[in-house]
DNA sequence: TGAATGATTTACT
DNA sequence: GTAAATCATTCAA
């Protein structure tokens, strides 16, 4: 896949995004990040999807962000680091989940990835998730849910720690983010999965397409979310 | 060295 | 609606 191309005037890539789109607040860069595209290349083949669904983590005042109380431990390290890095951790022995470091360096924020929209690779994608299953899944099913897409799109913890702007060679391993097609309509909704935070469960920190069918989950009927 | 636990998914009632 | 799978990470000793 040559998506990729220079223009001629010698200018960015017009796909790629500059590393200060992500030095900012997370809150800021979490719902800007709904709509651009990630990108894995490993042996196995190549596979591409919409980020429709997304959560800010706010360390080290968050108490649902591993980073919390600015715990610094192996396992968090990358998300102390600079911004536009992978931040990928195992969660119950089983599953991948992948981050999109934000912020200054020394400041652990992240953005998770909770949901894309398949669009290159389905073949493959199924592939990988038949694994735990046998039988051929719904688009919307392969990468709705954090674990999900981890295990569609071919991520794992060899990929934590690289850098999420810097397309290699085709012939390396690696993952990547490029810009896509804009979100009309953003929701937002408490976090999944952290109510052992307390009040910062409630925060609507999570952000996702309204108009997606991919999301992890829908939103409710007559919910009116909606959010600039 | 050992024990507790988790930013989930799946299957089953 | 509930529960099991499954193990790296963390912390206490």
């Amino acid at each position: 896949m040559s998506r990729n191309e220079n223009a001629s005037d010698g200018s960015l890539l017009s796909s790629q995004l500059p590393r200060e789109f992500f030095a900012r607040d997370v809150l800021e860069v979490a719902p800007e990040c709904l709509g651009l595209e990630l990108v894995t290349h490993t042996r196995a083949g190549c596979a591409r999807g919409r980020i429709v669904e997304v959560e800010a983590y706010r360390g080290p005042e968050d108490r649902a962000a591993h980073s919390f109380g600015g715990r610094r431990t192996a396992r968090t390290e990358t998300m102390f680091g600079p911004a536009g890095y992978a931040y990928v951790f195992l969660i119950y022995g089983i599953h991948s989940h992948i981050n999109i470091v934000t912020s200054r360096v020394g400041n652990p924020q992240a953005v998770l990835i909770r949901a894309l929209e398949p669009l290159d690779g389905l073949p493959l994608m199924q592939q990988r998730r038949a694994g735990s299953l046998g039988t051929a899944l719904a688009q919307r099913q392969l990468c709705n849910g954090p674990g999900k897409l981890c295990q569609a799109m071919g991520i794992d913890r060899r990929f934590n720690g690289v850098d999420l702007l810097a397309p290699q060679g085709e012939h390396q391993e690696h993952v990547f983010l490029t810009s896509g097609s804009p979100v009309r309509h953003i929701a937002t909704s408490r976090r999944i999965g952290v109510d052992y935070a307390g009040e910062w469960a409630d925060r609507p920190w999570r952000f996702f397409d309204a108009e997606s069918s991919c999301v992890s989950r829908l939103p409710k009927r007559g919910s009116s979310s909606a959010n600039g």
